[in-house]
RNA sequence: CGGGGCGUGGCGCAGUCUGGAAGCGCACUUGAAUGGGGUUCAAGGGGUCGGAGGUUCAAAUCCUCUCGCCCCGACCA
């Protein structure tokens, strides 16, 4: 038996899949636990990285003609019990503010004192208070459409929380439009939704599937619920964007109203769309590693790092130079439209330094000592390639070929996860099959089985209910691709279908 | 909220059954050696064992209560 290499997580993924999860994110320094129940801490590394999705995303929005705004962080309570669905979607997970004053209590502790005459809801979203916003701003057609977009945090409170992927406060952005006819609020929909994908596939190198949720899975309120939906590497679905048509039902309990041309008083239509720091929990589990996380390239927080190797301390000054001045050199390369970002460390700390950079998954590592300068070269470690294969590159090459690289990691990551979802994906007609599909085939908890499974639903929630209480799979949405293009017999009852749809078990 | 597991220096753990001076590995600090490397040696710093009660001459260990985390369900971006 050949002896397993030795990985810089424990667990592997293959051990214990969740496990392996959190050591990643604890290793790479994205993120602490917070002493708050179901909280986080982003730490710098993570922030970075989502502060270039926000950058990436935010230029996509204002070429769509959205602006963004911001809006408060409390709900009056009244306002969320204007949309009935949309309450019950979300009544159960709010946190509420009903006392605005701490005293001193009998125990010497603080005490909430003054409680408020209406309690504030901390917004799980912010349809009811941006729609009470838009009732004001709009009242002509002449004001429509009104794009507008905020970057900010919400809370949920969940009962079971997972650090990036479900937490009780967490930040995004949501997309809100108003529109005078339902066929262009619709076409709004599916064009955020278009966005959302290209972040994914061009950026975040996450393949996914648009599709359509089905009634069950809709978001509270909305007329329809488009999504994308990535696999990750334990083969279960993630959620990594939706997109909701709101038809008039928020317009009506927000009074959204406006005059058309015709001098009629009509309802607006209204979207709304987001995307979450959820996305940084969808990069780690599609791209991650036995060795830590892998950040695609267009949105790594720092793209190459500089390791000088100093052998004697009388080497120290040149090489410091020489690696300062490649930096400087590097910085002026471009990649993605933007500058290379470049890191320098130069810790004596031996062989560490450079598995604290694999751990957090920085696109280049590249090594300098003395040899190097003699050479005029510089040694590179690529992670998409395995830790020690390591190679000599003439330095004039490397630089001006850097960006080239990068691009070629970033492919390689969005194949290499496109070849694993298609490896896992399959056409299932046969109901035993499906549910051996979903069937784990040990007892181990930790076994990783599944994956998605194409195929036939007749539209029931019956049905859809049934696969869930038996195998805890749900239909993560109806592809654009196959909707009503083929028939066939539902997986479940047997009846007639017109499309697959995709299910699978889901974070 | 139900079922299971777990809380011992920053991280990973042993010690708990059978009560008897808080340990190990990694990380950290200092010094030296080494030098394309998760290196070696030496010397250090750091924990009221999740918390609160109780039993006892004596509690990480036994009892009661509590808080938190992880996994599996229900709910969900």
């Amino acid at each position: 038996m050949v002896k397993a290499e030795k990985t810089a997580i424990s667990p592997t993924r293959q051990e214990d899949y969740s496990e392996w999860y959190q050591q990643v994110i604890k290793a790479s320094e994205l993120a602490d636990r917070s002493p708050v129940r179901g909280c986080m801490i982003i730490k710098p590394w993570g922030y970075a990285l989502w502060e270039n999705i926000v950058w990436v995303l935010d230029a996509m929005f204002k070429d769509t003609g959205v602006k963004n705004a911001y809006f408060p962080l409390f709900i009056p309570l009244s306002f969320l019990e204007k949309e009935a669905e949309h309450v019950e979607g979300f009544a159960k997970e709010c946190a509420v503010v009903t006392h605005h004053r701490l005293e001193k209590g009998m125990d010497g502790g603080l005490v909430p004192a003054g409680s408020l005459a209406e309690p504030l809801v901390v917004r799980p979203t912010s349809e009811t208070i941006i729609g009470d916003a838009f009732a004001n701003w709009i009242s002509s057609y002449r004001d429509l459409p009104l794009l507008i977009n905020q970057w900010a945090n919400v809370v949920r409170w969940e009962m079971r929380t997972r650090i990036f992927l479900r937490t009780s406060e967490f930040l995004w952005q949501e997309g809100h439009t108003a529109h005078a006819t339902e066929q262009e609020a619709i076409e709004r929909t599916r064009m955020m939704l278009d966005v959302y994908t290209r972040l994914a596939e061009e950026y975040l190198a996450i393949p996914v599937i648009q599709g359509r949720k089905s009634a069950a899975e809709r978001f509270p309120g909305a007329v329809d619920t488009l999504c994308i939906e990535a696999m990750m590497q334990d083969r279960k679905a993630l959620q990594a964007g939706t997109s909701h048509f709101l038809g008039q039902n928020f317009a009506k309990a927000s009074g959204i109203k406006f005059q058309s041309a015709q001098e009629t008083e009509q309802f607006a239509w209204t979207t709304s769309w987001g995307v979450s720091t959820r996305l940084i929990g969808g990069i780690i589990m599609t791209h991650g590693d036995d060795n830590g996380i892998i950040v695609p390239p267009k949105v790594a927080p720092s793209h190459v790092v500089l390791m000088p190797i100093i052998r004697k301390p009388e080497d120290r000054g040149k090489v410091i130079d020489y690696v300062n001045h490649l930096a400087a050199q590097l910085r002026q390369q471009q990649f993605s439209h933007q500058n290379i970002r470049v890191e320098t460390d130069d810790r004596d700390i031996g062989g560490a330094r450079g598995w604290e950079w694999i751990k957090k998954g920085i696109p280049i590592r590249v090594e300098i000592g003395p040899k190097d300068m003699e050479k005029n070269a510089v040694f590179v470690g690529r992670r998409d390639r395995p830790p020690k294969e390591k190679e000599s590159i003439p330095r004039n090459r490397f630089v001006a070929e850097i960006g080239m690289m990068l691009e070629d990691i970033q492919n390689n990551l969005f194949e290499r996860a496109k070849i694993f979802q298609k490896d896992h994906t399959c056409d299932i007609d046969n109901q035993k099959n499906f549910y051996d599909f979903f069937t784990p085939k040990s007892s181990d908890t930790t076994e990783i089985h599944g994956g998605f499974a194409r195929s036939h639903w007749c539209g029931s929630e019956k049905c859809e209910s049934k696969i869930k209480e038996d195998l805890s799979v749900s239909i993560r949405n109806i592809p654009f691709t196959t909707e009503k293009s083929e028939s066939g017999s539902c997986i479940c009852c047997g009846k007639k279908s017109d499309c697959r749809v995709i299910f699978a078990k889901a974070y």
